[in-house]
DNA sequence: CGTCGGTCGTAC
DNA sequence: GACGTACGACCGACGT
């Protein structure tokens, strides 16, 4: 190893911060015995890039040691809201230090010292010797470190952050980092601070008086409420700050000439990583080549299939395998344009094959035709006995529709082993993928076929590179399948939410996909025509009002008209500052001022226009003469389905304009729409969820709930609840499904903080099932990690117990929120098993057209009408036996809002 | 000329 | 900051 360079920083890796970061952010990869690796390969990850990032570098990284500290012994409650380690993080700590000793990188752990005490005193002793020193972590702590000569980077974001970084983030100095965490405390490590006083106030007394001793020296002129906390804490904040303060002065063993990195033990390290599988790191200690190569290049055997000999040992090959991993190549992403090139194919890791039939390019060889290829396929793909696995198969199952094959045998897609698996911590296209659980790079579309207007589609790629970027396709897949199939094989109850709720769903997506929606563009094309005339008019006044010509659509010329030219004022700030221009602000100035009135009605108008009006006939399919949405199986977090090009779950229905918009999705001649939807279903969840007496006997008696609610909370009879109190119910009974805040809800109704806590203690007193169930859903998920739904589909809250407030009491919410709405999707997508199977053997003509969320709509004929919404609203409210029976509307209508 | 973050607005 | 889940339009800064 070189001699150290004086001008290279030190390097200071904050490992403990990192290991909870990965072990909570990261999926839980194991290895195939079942050991878990997901934390070790997270932290490894990020010291390799490290010691790449800065080679020649002095470099320590330092973990917590177990044991009590010098902060138990100042305070016995430190750390006491803490949860215990769970079991399968600590068993990756062993791992993890053998694996950085290998490497050779100096490892600290010191008994009785937290990792940032080490950190501190190093960078201490750096600065101290006139070095600059780079401090790699993930907490926030840590801010109080930097200075010239000390920087921050987060290497999992790759955010670096200095002196004026701290500034900007934190509103304070590095100097003033100790005495602003004291002021704000902090609920995990249970350091007290002040109540009431968060990041915002912290720095707002720091700013005006300069530091704690200050702030606490000025305690008497401190107004209000935050005033009264802040002198009932003093006592307090010499500890907390005492708590916060990373030491300097520890005395260490190493100094800074020690942290030279050591030649690897190479022979350690290979089995080090095969024994946790890290298969591409152990392949790149293979050979000097290898190592600086992607793993594109590991050992693989493709075939490119050009006559039907091959075709046929193919075909023999793939129908006597038990699986096998399916793929199709296209001229286009969009299922409905998609022309088939090609199908690839793989039965065993490492080797593939794929068949092209409509590359024509000059030079290009001799293929199979299309049709040959899918007649000899047709046996294997239509068997509902050959098991398949693919990629996203709702896209080839679709293209094959077109192409007059149905796909049968549909097992298992990769896609959503992955989304019913951890739906957040991983994106579930088939590159991110490979990386995040195979390690391994992938053949990427855009470096074969370029990107921007000079990309090319598939079908005019050289059949040597599209063979080996399709077979990969399959080849991946499959391994993929063999990684994610045991885990979820594992856990029974995800099991069954991919076996008997996503993989069902699938094809009956692609159905309703293909079916399509029809709709009437010329009347979105004159409603356009009209929007625009107001438009132009409202442009005229707007500039007239303004004294101006200006750009209606700007944020940051309306933002510069209003509270510049015109001196507005300014009611709220956008998360970056800015005076806001959103709907709200302008209500609350359009009181009192013209222009916000007519900004106001322009915004509205532009929407529909541009996102309905003119773009909706654009997008109906010139073949089908209809709209062909796509919906996204493994996208929403919650289990909930999203839709785009065109998104059909956010069409207008609250204003008259909007639902004409809505008019113009019609039924064909003969036939009508049916709309079906779910009555309150998230407060029914939330009434199942809770157990609560008296929610369940309101939902029992059929009452108007928001009604219930309103007498229940305001403490009036049923019959003399006033629209307004029954408007504020609604609002609580929607932000309890949110996680909402007593500010939240004060916001939209426009009343009080306290008001709104007033309303919200009394409706967690009328109802006090919800309040526990809210509680013991935090607790759950701090504990845990992760929120269930009642059919068992988790979700993973990783922020759950993070230091950061915001963001834990971000995931908070979505911990109460994900098994209300989760469970609704669950609810909706049984609904739409049963009720398409339903259909299926039967003889109406009918068909499902779309789904929004808590809705199915069907064309049917006129003559089926009847039996369809009888049948309908029997399966959706037998789709699920909660303790609160599901209530389902249904309306008809020659179009969609007709049927509402 | 494309990409991307910020802001806003539609749905449930 | 402050109420969850999405998709998408538009602007404007930035990089090629």
């Amino acid at each position: 190893m070189s001699s150290v360079d004086q001008s290279k920083p030190v390097v200071l890796v904050d490992g403990s911060s990192y290991l909870f970061r990965a072990y909570y952010a990261l999926p839980e990869l194991s290895t195939s015995d079942g050991h878990p690796t997901g934390a070790v390969r997270g932290v490894i990850a990020m010291i390799r890039k490290l010691a790449k990032d800065y080679a020649g570098s002095p470099i320590a990284v330092v973990f917590d040691a177990s044991g009590k500290t010098f902060r138990d012994q100042l305070y016995s409650e430190y750390k006491a809201n803490r949860p215990p380690m769970p079991d399968d993080l600590r068993q990756q700590i062993q791992p993890i230090h053998d694996i950085i000793r290998a490497m050779g990188l100096p490892l600290l752990v010191v008994p009785g010292v937290e990792a940032d005490d080490v950190i501190g005193t190093l960078a201490h002793e750096a600065t101290r010797l006139a070095r600059d020193t780079v401090v790699s972590t993930g907490d926030k702590d840590m801010a109080q470190l930097v200075s010239d000569h000390v920087t921050l980077v987060n290497t999992m974001t790759d955010v670096v952050t200095d002196r004026a970084g701290v500034h900007e983030k934190y509103g304070v100095a590095p100097e003033q980092i100790i005495d602003y965490l004291a002021l704000m405390g902090d609920a995990v490590d249970n350091i007290p601070g002040v109540p009431k006083v968060g990041p915002k106030t912290a720095a707002k007394w720091l700013g005006q008086y300069g530091s704690l001793d200050e702030v606490i020296a000025h305690a008497d002129e401190i107004k209000g409420k935050v005033g009264e906390s802040l002198r009932d804490a003093l006592e307090q904040l010499p500890l907390s700050r005492e708590l916060t303060t990373i030491k300097s002065d520890v005395q260490l063993e190493t100094g800074i000439e020690a942290l030279l990195p050591t030649e690897p033990l190479l022979d350690d390290l290979r089995e080090l990583f095969e024994r946790f599988e890290f298969r591409r790191w152990s392949e790149e200690l293979g050979g000097s080549v290898a190592a600086t190569m992607p793993d594109v290049v590991s050992a693989r055997d493709y075939e490119c299939v050009l006559d039907e000999a091959r075709l046929d040992a193919w075909i023999e090959k793939l129908a006597s395998a038990d699986l096998f991993a399916f793929d199709t190549e296209t001229t286009s992403l969009d299922y409905m344009q998609a022309e088939l090139v090609g199908v690839s194919f793989s039965v065993a890791t490492g080797s593939g094959a794929y068949v092209p039939c409509g590359h024509f390019y000059a030079g290009a060889p001799a293929q199979l035709s299309r049709e040959t290829v899918l007649e000899r396929l047709r046996p294997l793909l239509e068997s509902p006995q050959i098991a398949k696995v693919g990629q996203n198969l709702k896209y080839d199952t679709s293209v094959l529709a077109r192409h007059g094959v149905t796909l049968r045998g549909i097992a298992f897609d990769t896609m959503l082993e992955s989304y019913v698996l951890d739906s957040v911590g991983v994106r579930h296209n088939m590159d991110a993928m490979a990386e995040k659980f195979l390690g391994r790079a992938t053949l990427h579309f855009e470096d074969i076929a370029g990107k921007g207007v000079k990309q090319l589609t598939f079908d005019q790629i050289g059949l040597d590179i599209a063979a080996d970027y399709a077979a990969e396709d399959a080849d991946v897949t499959l391994q993929l399948h063999e990684c994610l199939w045991p885990r979820l094989q594992a856990e029974s109850r995800l099991r069954s939410v991919f076996e008997d709720i996503e993989m069902p769903l699938l094809d009956i997506l692609s159905r309703v996909e293909r079916h399509g929606t029809l709709v009437d563009g010329g009347a979105l094309e004159e409603q356009g025509r009209e929007l625009e005339t107001r438009m132009v008019q409202l442009t005229h006044s707007a500039h007239a009002l303004a004294g101006e010509s200006f750009n209606l659509d700007s944020p940051k010329q309306l933002r510069r008209i209003f509270f510049e030219v015109l001196d507005l004022p300014v009611l709220k700030k956008t998360p970056k500052g800015q005076p806001s221009t959103a709907e709200r602000v302008l209500v609350d100035l359009a009181r009192d001022y013209e222009l916000p009135e007519v900004i106001l009605e322009y915004r509205g108008l532009a929407k529909l226009k541009s996102t309905y009006t003119d773009k909706l006939p654009l997008q109906i399919n010139q073949a089908s003469g209809r709209i062909h949405t796509s919906y996204h199986q493994a996208v929403a977090a919650t289990g909930r389905l999203s839709s785009s090009d065109p998104n059909l779950q956010n069409i207008p229905i609250r204003t008259a304009e909007g639902r004409r918009i809505r008019q113009a999705f019609v039924a064909p001649q003969g036939m009508r729409l049916v709309a079906a939807d779910y009555s309150q279903i998230e407060l029914r969840i939330m009434a199942h969820l809770s157990g609560d007496v008296g929610l369940n006997a309101a939902f029992a008696d059929n009452q108007d709930i928001h009604r219930a609610t309103a007498s229940e909370v305001f403490g009036v009879d049923l019959d003399a609840v006033s629209d307004d109190q029954r408007r504020s119910a609604k609002a609580i009974n929607f932000g309890l499904i949110y996680g909402m805040s007593a500010f939240g809800l004060g916001r939209q109704l426009g009343i009080s903080r306290t008001l709104a806590q007033d309303y919200i203690d009394r409706y967690f007193n009328r109802y006090p099932g919800v309040q526990a169930y809210m509680e013991a859903t935090r607790a759950l998920a701090r504990e845990q990690g992760y929120v269930e739904t009642v059919f068992g589909r988790r979700l993973y809250v990783p922020e759950i117990n993070a230091r950061h407030m915001q963001r834990r009491q971000a995931a908070e919410r979505t911990a109460i929120n994900a098994p209300m709405q989760g469970t609704a999707a669950d609810i909706i997508k049984r609904a739409m098993i049963a009720v398409e199977g339903w259909l299926e053997a039967g003889s109406l003509d009918a068909a499902m057209i779309m789904q929004v969320h808590d809705e199915l709509v069907f064309e049917v004929a006129e003559a089926d009408v009847a039996v369809l919404v009888e049948g309908v609203k029997r399966l959706m409210v037998d789709a699920a036996a909660l303790e609160v029976a599901l209530v389902v509307d249904a309306g008809i209508g020659a179009n969609w809002d007709e049927a509402h």
